[in-house]
RNA sequence: GGGCCGUUAGCUCAAUAGGUAGAGCAGCUGACUCUUAAUCAGGAGGUUCGGGGUUCGAUUCCCUGACGGCCCA
């Protein structure tokens, strides 16, 4: 703390000498009975006149984010999570120690006052402060009060800034909270137990990924920060709960990205007796109910400068229909593998040896028809291949009973009815073991213990995983997943 | 992992065809009792991301590293 800027050091300065006047820089125990946004409701619309006549008072805190100062009148914007409101100070109203205080308050500063509302001619709902009280003193200054904090590296870095500064950024917060209660309230009204399973697994199962590795001194054994939790929550299915749901972070050792955070969050849920295709019905509600919470309760709207129309029924179609009908491909070269390789050579594509034909259409199924996905769609019948953990399609043994769901060019949402043949999920384990063993490092584990599960029952059901940061993204008009994750993953600073 | 771009005052940004950096806001001093990007006057604030090279001289050119952004894999 020796390079302290000017602004800084007369900062310190001025706070330690109100410090030696007697002003406390961090009292608590001071209550404060309402808050910015109270007042703003109850009073929002009430005229400068009925104002005039009540005079209501108040109590509020919050953070002084501007300061305009006239020789003997003061105003102020305090402001907080769910408001801002003016306060002005007249220096007859106030005692002399008063005055004097609030001329040395800073923007940074948190302060209470005690106050009349009243409408200044300008119409302005503020409050003519009679007493105040200093709670928190700032000695680090804020970011320019009219172009905020721009600089993305900073704002990550240090989000409380970008919250204290960027009321869009609190309020895309604020959504994603309203999102994230919407949905556990949507899942818990329809009779979905939320469970919590492991997040260190011994052998990370559920998805296709790389995990991280960790160590449990105590048993002296390798742990990994799960993947996913679909394992675990198929064998609580086993275990007789036949609706339940998991509304947690996952962990991936893969790069960041606009798209990607090494932690992120899932929605994971199952549902005994269902199939994907009572899901896809399911998966439409919900969107719907979130919608209803956090954007007027239209199912329409705007990302990136783009309309997503959210209205059901969405359209559905196979994976190896939208190949040729928005890909470009033709049916021959979607079935048959040598003409598919052709394709995917032109594109650029290439196979590891432990792919095969059902990867090769999903990677350009990924290249030429996920990105004009805009509108909500569900791709179906996905290959046996790429889908390890998904039941048979009963007319077809090497496709599955699942959909991938994307919006604006993004996968949103994966599902299916369950696999739940032991005897087929070891088969299948096995040819990930396979795979795994010719090198694909993010090929599935063997898990004994969850074939062990399905040998005593589980019930037919369908499940499905929704990327809550891409949900969000969406209903916030969010280009960057780092913009709806509060501390998003970034390397260290060199130097404080 | 690759390509391109960026990093200058606390914040938002300028500038230098290589001659040691400037504005607004914030902050400081002063004036001002309805302002709201308040206004006016004065003063202050810099390791130009780090390291190395070329040069009489580098913030600028070259190399290298760090961090970040965008695109690609």
């Amino acid at each position: 703390m020796d390079d302290l800027n000017v602004v800084m050091r007369e900062r310190l300065q001025k706070a330690l000498e109100m410090e030696e006047a007697g002003v406390p820089l961090y009292p608590n125990g001071y209550a404060v009975p309402e808050r910015l946004r109270d007042v703003l409701v109850e009073y929002g619309q009430t005229t400068k006149e009925q104002l005039e006549k009540d005079e209501p008072s108040f109590t509020v805190a919050g953070r002084i984010m501007s300061v305009r100062s006239f020789g003997k009148s003061i105003f102020m914007h305090l402001e907080d999570a769910g408001g801002k409101l003016q306060i002005y100070f007249q220096k007859n109203q106030l005692s002399e120690e008063c005055y004097a205080l609030v001329k040395k308050l800073d923007a940074g500063d948190i302060v209470r006052v005690s106050g009349t509302l009243f409408r200044t001619r300008t119409d302005e709902l503020t409050i003519l402060v009679k007493d105040l009280v200093l709670l928190t003193k700032n000695v680090r200054p804020l970011p320019e009060k009219y172009h905020g904090l721009k600089d993305v590296e900073t704002r990550h870095r240090q989000r409380y800034v970008d919250l204290i500064v960027n009321p869009e950024v609190r309020e895309t917060f604020l959504k994603r909270a309203k999102i994230v209660q919407t949905v556990r309230k949507f899942l818990t009204e329809r009779g979905f137990l939320e469970v919590e399973t492991p997040m260190m697994q011994a052998v990370p199962g559920g998805a296709t990924a790389k995990p991280f590795k960790t160590f449990h001194n105590a048993l002296g054994m390798d742990l990994f920060l799960r993947i996913a939790p679909e394992l675990y929550l198929k064998r609580l299915l086993v275990g007789s709960f036949d609706r339940v749901f998991e509304l947690n972070r996952n962990f991936r050792n893969e790069g960041v990205s606009t798209q990607h955070n090494p932690e992120f969050t899932m929605l994971e849920f199952y549902q005994a007796y269902a199939t994907y295709e009572d899901l896809m019905r399911f998966t439409e509600e919900l969107f719907a109910e979130v919608a209803g919470a956090v954007n007027n309760g239209e199912l329409a709207l705007d990302y990136m400068g783009e309309r997503v129309d959210l209205t059901p029924p969405w359209r559905a179609m196979t994976l190896a229909d939208s190949l040729v009908e928005i890909g470009g491909l033709s049916r021959e070269a979607v079935e048959d593998p040598a003409k598919t390789m052709e394709a995917a050579k032109s594109l650029g594509l290439s196979l590891e040896k432990f792919e095969g034909h059902g990867k090769l259409l999903t990677k350009i199924f990924d290249l030429t028809v996920e990105p004009k996905l805009i509108q909500p769609t569900f791709i179906t019948h996905y290959p046996l291949e790429v889908s390890p953990l998904s039941r048979r399609n009963a007319e077809n043994p090497d496709l599955t009973d699942r959909f991938e769901l994307f919006i604006t060019g993004k996968e949103m949402a994966n599902a299916f009815s369950e696999l739940n043949d032991p005897r087929d999920q070891k088969d299948r384990f096995a040819k990930q073991l396979q795979a795994r063993q010719e090198g694909d490092e993010e090929a599935h584990m063997m898990d004994e213990d969850y074939i062990r599960a399905l040998e005593y029952g589980m019930p037919p059901a369908a499940g499905e995983g929704i990327g809550i940061d891409r949900l969000v993204m969406l209903f916030t008009d969010s280009p960057s997943i780092r913009d709806v994750i509060l501390f998003p993953h970034l390397k260290p600073e060199k130097k404080m």
